[in-house]
DNA sequence: AGTCTGACTCGAG
DNA sequence: GCTCGAGCCAGAC
């Protein structure tokens, strides 16, 4: 069968290296969707129990995370992104630094 | 089948 | 730099 959407945006997160982030419409093109950024965030709460998807290196276009800062997820996502050695502040990544591009 | 919603983005004020 | 409105697509009701 052909590779689902799903799978090639899964694809491309896969391939951003660890200390690096990249935004979830750059995810969506870089997997030929275009601008449907909503629909990478969707993939990625459609990820399969087991995986191995570095789900939380995938923010805002302004660096923002993209989950209300205090839930769960969000402490979650800030922790993981920290461990890595990426700057978390209010909320927010610094692009200009930790952006990945190919 | 129609409406609403959401892990988004962009342009304008 | 922030807020608001519109555009987008698939899934849930």
């Amino acid at each position: 069968m052909e590779p689902t959407r799903e799978q090639k945006i899964w694809q491309v997160v896969l391939a951003v290296p660890e200390g690096r982030v990249v935004s979830y419409g750059q995810v969506a093109d870089m997997a030929g969707l275009g601008r449907q950024a909503r629909f990478v965030g969707r993939a990625l709460g459609k990820l399969p129990a087991g995986h191995s998807v570095p789900w939380f290196r995938v923010i805002r276009t302004n660096g923002q995370i993209a989950f209300p800062q205090g839930s769960e997820a969000f402490a979650r996502q800030k922790n993981l992104l920290e461990k890595e050695g990426i700057e978390v502040i209010n909320g927010r990544v610094p692009m200009g630094r930790f952006r990945w591009t190919p």
